[in-house]
DNA sequence: GTCTATATGCAGATAGAC
DNA sequence: GTCTATCTGCATATAGAC
């Protein structure tokens, strides 16, 4: 019987933790509490805090992979796809009003910290570039594909600063429509070029 | 003769190691190794280390008013100030892309602390907001002028955030070119728009 | 695998000499 | 105004009993 070992408990908390405090601020104690184990325990699990920080990118990597091939499989049209991404500003937008996006917060905590995980924590940003370049690949946009993959991740962190720094919700819906009215625009102008070339 | 006072000295230090390192990875130690000073010294000028946080934060308030206002002088046309503004980017794109924005970084930061001064950090985005918005003003655009703020604020902080990201600088310069290409979008259907409406 | 007890170091902060 | 010496607490990390 597969229960959630200690280890998994451990790595599921320290991520909540790591994502609402920050890295640096949250303590083995913090984690420790979290799960109910003691300090000394701890130990037998992980051997460094970087260890721990390795595994909750890993699992990060993981649940966005999982997250990904969901999309995949739900959306029926490669604008739909792309919507399910738009739409995690609204699902979660209590939690990136708060603590802002979970993968560019990471980051920009280790570029200062000068830490080594740094660019596996750029990996999981490059899992979402990859998929949206392929949604936009899908839509016909070969030679544009990655730029407007990257417009997107760009304007979405955008939304999840500001948002975070000004604490307004009704931001995030406004910026949500403009996104999705970009989408639309960028596939209906696709959409008569692809005309304009079989007439 | 006003030379710079031991406390100016530590504020602007600490200006710098907040924005390269963060506020919670830079301790005491740090800022009086910077200054020359002894840790002892340190508290006859701040009490405790949030007073420093409040004198750098007031610092870069001074300074980004100094710097808006410069540019308000120094630019002839509202595009030209705007374009100042979009700019920056590419003057600090070497510290962007290590550090981050130090404006956003620093909101997201005192975010996950849930620190007092997180309110005030808002502040400094809030001059950049309201000044731009003065500009989109000035172009006639009075109803969307503030949202226009808002999105070339975000673009902004989504370019900071994915550059750290994946270090890349032709990001940057794509991203700039993009943005400009925007401002002359939206001033030309403005300038339109108006003919339009006198003709 | 989990615990208690503990080592070591550095953080923020204070007292008091010069 | 600057220093040295010191306090207290919590951080990461280890040792070893159960």
């Amino acid at each position: 019987m597969p229960t959630v070992s200690t280890r998994e408990k451990i790595i599921e908390k320290a991520d909540t933790l790591f994502y609402e405090g920050g890295f640096e601020a949250t303590s083995f104690a913090d984690i420790a509490a979290a799960v109910g184990i003691s300090r000394g325990n701890f130990y037998h699990h992980f051997k460094a805090k970087d260890e721990i920080l390795d595994a909750v990118i890993a699992r990060r990597m993981d649940r966005t992979r999982m997250m990904l091939d969901t999309w995949q499989a739900e959306g029926a049209q490669p604008r739909d796809r792309i919507l399910s991404f738009i739409h995690l500003l609204i699902t979660n937008r209590t939690r990136i009003m708060a603590f802002g996006c979970p993968v560019g917060t990471l980051c920009s905590e280790l570029a200062k910290l000068e830490h080594g995980a740094q660019h596996r924590a750029a990996q999981i940003m490059g899992l979402f570039r990859d998929w949206l370049t392929g949604q936009f690949r899908a839509l016909g946009m070969d030679q544009q594909a990655e730029a407007r993959a990257m417009h997107l991740l760009t304007w979405s962190q955008g939304v999840a600063v500001m948002s975070s720094a000004f604490r307004d919700e009704t931001f995030i819906e406004r910026e949500v429509a403009a996104i999705t009215q970009w989408l639309d625009d960028i596939i209906d102008d696709q959409t008569r070029h692809e005309g304009r070339i079989c007439s």
